[in-house]
DNA sequence: GACAGTGGGACAAACGTTTGCATTAATTGC
DNA sequence: GCAATTAATGCAAACGTTTGTCCCACTGTC
């Protein structure tokens, strides 16, 4: 029923290879041609079948992007940063969540390959050699996750560690917690490493509580380890543990931040709802680059170009993060325990600032 | 490079239609010859190529689903479900972001148009002609959206309206405001109406407070209007506009709920943060019932069906609503205006519940 | 006035499938 | 045992494009 180029030639009395051409080379057709053709298209409503392109030429401009969980409010930015970034190469995207199933994320990329000229894994889960056997079948860019000869882009959670223990131990904290997300994690593995770094740097105590479902429940699950730990300073794998965590705290009684200060990572629509101090990641900015290295690396492919022309792979992206200070954090209970004078007076000085400009943000 | 129908064809001496039919018509094929298929098209990695198919089948066997803002919290339950059934029928979804542009929203109706089975229009802003003109091309369903001819899912918004507006009248408010979200849209209209009726059935006043954006800026814009509206009790547009105005009072010092209850609408996950009484709508089975309806109404077309095969246009589904009671909602303050007896007293009672169990949610 | 150069278009093959029809072989009914 | 049915497979056209190659009719040049 719709028009197909044909129509179009029969319409105005000209082969359908020039119909083809008016649109894929311009130039390569007679101005006068040009526009008799595209009136005619427009007003047989013709849009190019992008099946039958795809078929010959062997690209779809179809991406895919694959979550673990479309609801878990880290992703959508992401997505949508992607799909706005194809959009403006004229590319359309699949977006598929795998349930944090490993084995559907496996599946879903081998039935998304065919159909697509590229795949965005966002904290894919699977396993390294699944993904590098899947990468020969399929340009790929990963997301926070570092495979040898894949690209990918990464938030730079050195320096987001660095940023939180830097910020509590500024505060006063000498004693810290790092509350883990799940033990398959890189992320989590990654920003565990950071931190111990980054307190061994400042000269501070840091222990390592966990593995916690990366959700508030995990946050919840991990309070009663956070109180015996004794830390008075907690960093959490990501907003929505460090939520979990704060709201269990105060239920139980535990004032935060004056007790027990937060920071978490990732700066969610809840932190800034309940004021968490956070880290944030550039999560929609990882979206827009990620679709720029696949459309790079795919372009002048094709099926008739083969291996040979695809592009060398491109390397590692690292994006910038920054601390988002709200209400989480404070200097720890002045009784225990001695305070360094150095560190006190720094946190005096923060504390001062809070209170004063309580409903400011601060962003380093 | 990657094996095709042929391939497979050669490497176990059949025809290609052999193995096409292995696939696509197993009892055709004898059993024997079948077990030989399938051996050699996994031992060569064979994945039927998509396009190929849809090329000749008109069957793309993709569905595009369709929203104003990815991360608006509202959506991706309703994503995420639409996903979760597709894959069920083996069916990939586009996902595209209109960034709540009418115009956006047509232009990637008509390019995807041509690329998926169906297309789910999740709270369009496309006017009703531009609808139904874009319903030609391409099967549509619907979502909070009601177009002559066209088959949609829709909330029960009477029913929403009703439990919020009973809720206050029940805890004793009798001076009522609707806090409007954009004038654009279809569900603002339904909801507006609805509380205006719900309120006269309940012989409480209700004011309309309106436009405003639908989010938490728009909440805030809202609250001087509602401070001089002299309304106790507020029913917002939806959570994002009741948790924007909630804050602005609270900064203001109006205590919420003592001095103003407010309810809001969809149950998004910051609403239970910050422990709002709303009304729940079921996104998810939203997402499902509209996949549903498209798969059901698609089956049995192709290219080759025409239009007489085409079902018949199915009707409205209407999803039930409820009331998720928190901590937002209270009796009016005593002082203004003289309470009667019945409403004072079953608000006495609530407020007793509420303080008891202030951490249970009820549904209702 | 023949000739190379060039711009514009036509021709046809190819992409990887599906599917109606023809063909063959095996089975059944009489 | 022969026609008629059924089961299994082969054959080839078709889907809507793109693109390499070939052809024609102009130009401008010597």
């Amino acid at each position: 029923m719709p028009a197909t180029i044909r129509d179009v030639a029969r319409a105005c009395g000209v082969h359908v290879s020039t119909v083809s051409r008016t649109f894929s080379a311009p130039g390569l057709v007679n101005a006068e041609t040009r526009s008799r053709v595209l009136a005619a298209a427009e007003q047989l409503g013709y849009r190019p079948n992008r099946a039958a392109r795809a078929l010959i030429t062997g690209r779809t401009t179809n991406l895919g992007v694959i979550v673990a969980d479309i609801t878990n409010p880290y992703f959508p930015p992401m997505i949508k940063a992607a799909q706005s970034q194809a959009r403006l190469h004229d590319h359309h995207v699949f977006v598929a969540d795998t349930d944090e199933d490993p084995a559907v994320e496996e599946e879903l990329v081998r039935t998304l390959a065919t159909q697509v000229d590229g795949l965005l894994l966002c904290s894919p889960r699977m396993s390294g050699p699944a993904l590098e056997a899947v990468a020969g079948e399929v340009p790929i860019v990963l997301v926070n996750r570092i495979v040898e000869g894949i690209p990918a882009v990464l938030m730079d959670l050195d320096a987001g560690a660095r940023q939180a223990i830097d910020h509590l131990a500024d505060l006063g904290h000498e004693q810290l917690a790092y509350v883990g997300g799940p033990a398959t994690s890189w992320t989590n593995k990654e920003l565990r490493r950071a931190s111990v770094s980054a307190a061994k740097h400042r000269g501070v105590r840091l222990t390592h509580l966990g593995p916690f479902p990366p959700n508030q429940v995990g946050g919840q699950t991990a309070a009663p380890a956070v109180r015996t730990s004794g830390a008075t300073g907690v960093f959490a794998f990501n907003d929505s543990v460090a939520i979990g965590l704060m709201e269990t705290l105060r239920a139980e009684g535990v004032a935060v931040p004056e007790q027990i200060s937060i920071v978490g990572v990732d700066d969610i629509p809840q932190a800034e709802l309940v004021r968490l101090t956070t880290v944030a990641t550039p999560t929609d900015e990882a979206g827009r680059t990620a679709v720029e290295m696949l459309l790079q690396r795919d372009s002048g492919r094709g099926s008739r170009g083969g291996a040979a022309t695809r592009a060398p792979v491109a390397g590692h992206r690292s994006l910038p993060t920054s601390l988002v200070v709200r209400a989480s954090t404070a200097p720890p209970p002045p009784t225990t325990p001695a305070p360094r004078s150095g560190g006190r007076s720094r946190a005096r000085a923060h504390d001062t600032d809070r209170r004063a400009g309580d409903d400011l943000t601060a962003r380093v």
